[in-house]
DNA sequence: TGAAAACTGTAATGTACGTTACATTATCCT
DNA sequence: AGGATAATGTAACGTACATTACAGTTTTCA
């Protein structure tokens, strides 16, 4: 039963028509999940919003989790297309970088985005299937490129990453930060334009500093702890 | 109706009995909700697991959103207690950073932490009590005693913080990396200490290069000004 | 000890929803 | 055009659950 089912449904968009409504069901399936949460989203509601009939939403997608899983294979993927390929070879690094906190701000700050962000930590741990997703639309390719392409400028010696999947995991650490989640959580509204590029300069200035040539390698530096009391466990 | 409700539950657990019940049914809630999320958790499912009785839950919390209330605000202060004292005078900086990066891991790792987590993010928007209680117990005092003790030390001049609010910002974004998002969301188990203290390390490391005293002060044209191309200033 | 109050267990109520069945209407192809 | 097929609208079914009602049991305390 499941089997044929599934095929089915792959089967059941082939008309125009079809292919319509289907779109039509995903599109409000996402506005429908995103804002009310995979239990609390109904069905009626979004064959409501999307026209057609649940009649036709069965057929099409099998089951409530059948629709959740398509919308968010579909929606992943054009969310998250500004982070897979950012425009790499570029000016000076700190342009570079900067444009890359500028779309990964962009993404993070878009409300549809902060919806899948949400479900897919909310509710990652009930469904599988959901970070697998996620990770292998956005920050599985991005943390790839970051790292082709710091890597590359340390072998050349422009900046200095003693170790680059972290240095990249810092970058993106840094830019997701308290402004994100008090936003996501809806504590404070989405920030105007001029604010997000504050946050973007005031990352990168930071990040800079850890890739420059000229910082001190990250050995321990005892110079500017001189009063301390006798030495501590550090293991 | 409400009001009047609202005292009763107050007034309601006086006895030792009724006190310990109360007890009780928030560990209850707390298990499940944490594992179900609150719309798919069920109140006899808790009522199951902490005994007593439906009737015993709604004389005391009066219902489904005043228990999860009250389990929210007595498990976000002990969750997250570590956080809010951490020892901050103390030997040189990075022992002391060492020390809140791990404190703040410990919390992170936390498999009840990652639920309470889960639920902030995931159900904030429809809760914003949710989002108030935990940042209130959690990331503004852990912030604040971050802010008071890197900005002391800028004035000592033993590092280097231009802008303290920011620098924290960093800190704790880069302790929040990608190991922690995918263990919340399940893609991984949590992590042997040994990875959990490569990772401080590693963040303590780059930070330091941030606050370093000798680092270059990545001061770039002021203002918002759009960068122009071939603007080089670093290298 | 015994009555009042507190507590518990069970069942009932109302509702919301996922899913299915079916009768009706629109669309397509020859 | 006209029959086969696709698509729709409506309603029914079963279930799960929050919430309430109530009758029975335990605890409290004078």
């Amino acid at each position: 039963m499941s089997i044929e089912n599934e095929a089915d449904i792959d089967a059941a968009d082939h008309t125009p028509r079809m292919a319509a409504r289907r779109q039509a069901m995903i599109d409000a399936a996402a506005a429908v999940f995103f804002e009310q949460g995979f239990e609390r989203a109904s069905l009626s509601a979004i064959v409501r919003r999307s026209g057609g009939s649940l009649s036709t939403l069965y057929q099409l997608f099998g089951s409530k989790e059948g629709l959740f899983e398509a919308m968010v294979t579909q929606r992943c993927a054009e969310i998250m297309e500004p982070l897979t390929a950012p425009h790499l070879p570029d000016q000076c690094p700190r342009e570079t970088l900067t444009r890359i906190a500028r779309g990964l701000m962009g993404v993070l700050m878009d409300p549809e985005a902060q919806g899948l962000w949400r479900m897919v930590m909310g509710e990652g741990i009930k469904f599988p299937r959901l970070p697998e997703i996620y990770f292998r639309c956005g920050p599985d390719p991005l943390q790839a490129a970051m790292i082709r392409y710091l890597g590359e400028l340390h072998e050349r010696g422009v900046v200095q990453c003693p170790d680059v999947g972290s240095v990249v995991n810092a970058f993106c650490g840094m830019i997701q930060s308290d402004l994100f989640y008090r936003t996501v959580t809806g504590m404070r509204p989405i920030p105007a334009a001029e604010e997000i590029e504050r946050h973007v300069q005031k990352v990168v200035d930071l990040f800079m500093r850890i890739i420059a040539v000229g910082a001190a390698s990250s050995e321990h530096v005892p110079g500017h702890a001189p009063h301390q009391k006798g030495g501590h466990q550090h293991q």
